[in-house]
DNA sequence: GATGAATGAGTCTTCATTCAT
DNA sequence: CATGAATGAAGACTCATTCAT
């Protein structure tokens, strides 16, 4: 995919990368993917072009980064909370619960996630790490209805509506309305699993 | 803030119009706003670029002009599907129900609206309706919680998690996957009567 | 010069076509030549734009009439002014009198002659009344010499100087600073006669 | 207005940026501002269309930037001839004198001057500059009538006179006939001093 | 590694002019 | 005579990307 290696970076390399990733993805929440201009971003850091297109390939290139780093980062998020539980009901609310608190901490992110899917090149690179999570949850749906703890439907549809109340609380209610993360995350949960239960 | 009149228009002007808001729509749900020039839309339909600046004031404008229109057009055929009923429940599932339907006809609009979420300057004319859409089903959960048939939560917030399963829905399954609207809605209705009742 | 006969005009047409003058000439001495738009003129008269070109080959064509009928409407008043008087001198402070009348009826005219002669194309149509102007102010000082009463100098050189201050002062004087016509005109006359007496 | 530092510029970036100026009043002197593209000036300079924006902010903004530059330019010229030069008549003199020739050495910039007035944007800038030009004129009037040199009337109008006879010369003997500047500045000079006497 | 300068295709928009009705 | 609609060339300006230093 990227042709050839991804270049070797010191360690002031690593750091100036990290920087205009994350600056970056703060101007792309903030103004629009396309109105943020790669000017804009090395002008509101100080520094020159040159360095723009030293650690990245192209404007696109970097987007799609962000958008990759979030999914695996959020992901591992995920993966950490829910180590050493064997309830599916309780492993899917660990994650609900993992990733409220992680996009609270990365609140740029929804924003980029939602913009990405209305833009066809974007969307594709998208798809994958959403089915990924849509999987993970469908995942311990379909053990939670095997547990007879779940309505007995499609757990690709249920996995969707998890998805749907997760994200849409977190981008509308924590990050829109301030509300508390834990506490938005206890009632997506508990309206959740009350319409998951039937 | 639309200076002046806004331009008398003959029956060919008016069809004009509505033809270049139709397309126009098709192109930015397609390929995105920002990648849908100007020139594609008048180019795609065999037209001058003048037209477009005949009719319309910028593409901004346009977009503005499609955000409103939808969510206006949207609304009537909410409240027509559920005039005559009294039932605070059945009307928040016919309301979905004929929001189920309005999407799967105009199927470019949950994109348009999404991205328009994403830019600052869309986003503010999104939130007037937004806010409508909400107060609507916000109004009947109260009344359902009076009723005793919907748990006793901020129906603000309950109101946001059948918004949320309801757009997610309609996005992911009825137009993504090509489920039929009237059985996603129905399932809709279910999961989220289910996670609301508590 | 103009293809064909000049289009026979009813009444009606004669006073539509006077008003498309005057009206441009409004908006050009207001706002500058190229930023009035032929959708600007008969947008503010409330015709369509059809109109326009019934009456005018193109905007240009109508800025040099404008031009040119101003020209020999200042001159005929300036003759009448004149007519009947013997003496250079005098002849040449009637003139100068009638010049700052007329332009204190006709304010916009100093604009658009100023504009004129910074675009070669139409500079060019000034020049041929701007020399007609000149002659006839050379005329009358070249008399004045003969008569003992003006400097004995080039009567071209003067008859500029005579033009600076007459166009100059009914300019930031008479139309800047709304000082009285007649007024200015006698003290543009004093001084410019003294100067030229020498 | 200037949104920020003007950009810090290399010496290669300063020349740049001299050259596009001298280049870019050339053609508007030759052409017309309107008439004149930013095409126009990189076209005819070789470079692309980008080096125009990165010195300046807009067409506009350039011409301004003319306008203010030649201003100061022109008084610099005319302050230095005048230095240590006492006698009120003597100034006034030296002042006239000094702007023939720094109009013999930029002979643009009365096109450029004379179209800026007609038009609101750019009068106003213009306005200020002039009205600089016309005061040192009147203080150094205002000292001739106080020694009986000059007659006594309203400095600002013989001011006008001043500025009036010189500009017109400049532009139309100097420029338009090609007459040499330091003749014609003496000319000038003796009209407006007899007529200033009375 | 980094900078300022340069490129030029592409964008939105304007506007004189034409034309069907 | 007059209107609203249409044309399309041309204009100002942007911006991702490249490059010399």
């Amino acid at each position: 995919m990227d042709a050839g290696a991804p270049r070797k970076l010191t360690n002031r390399g690593k750091e100036r990368r990290r920087q205009l990733i994350d600056h970056a993805a703060r101007l792309f929440a903030a103004n629009g993917y396309h109105p943020t201009s790669v000017a804009d971003i090395v002008g509101s850091l100080g520094v020159g072009k040159g360095v723009f297109y030293w650690y990245f390939d192209s404007k696109e290139q970097l987007f799609l980064e962000i958008l990759r780093e979030s999914q695996t980062d959020l992901r591992r998020a995920q993966r950490d909370a829910i180590a050493g539980e064997d309830d599916p009901v309780r492993r899917l609310e660990l994650g609900v619960k993992a990733a409220f608190r992680w996009w609270a901490e990365h609140p740029e992110i929804t924003n980029l996630v939602q913009f990405a899917a209305t833009e066809a090149g974007f969307a594709k690179a998208l798809r994958r790490g959403q089915e990924v999570a849509l999987g993970d949850a469908a995942s311990h749906i379909k053990d939670a209805i095997a547990a007879g703890e779940v309505r007995d439907e499609d757990p690709d549809v249920l996995a969707h509506a998890v998805l749907a109340v997760t994200t849409h609380f977190a981008r509308e209610l924590v990050q829109g309305r301030g509300d508390d993360p834990d506490a938005t995350a206890a009632l997506a949960i508990a309206i959740v699993l009350d319409g998951l239960r039937g």
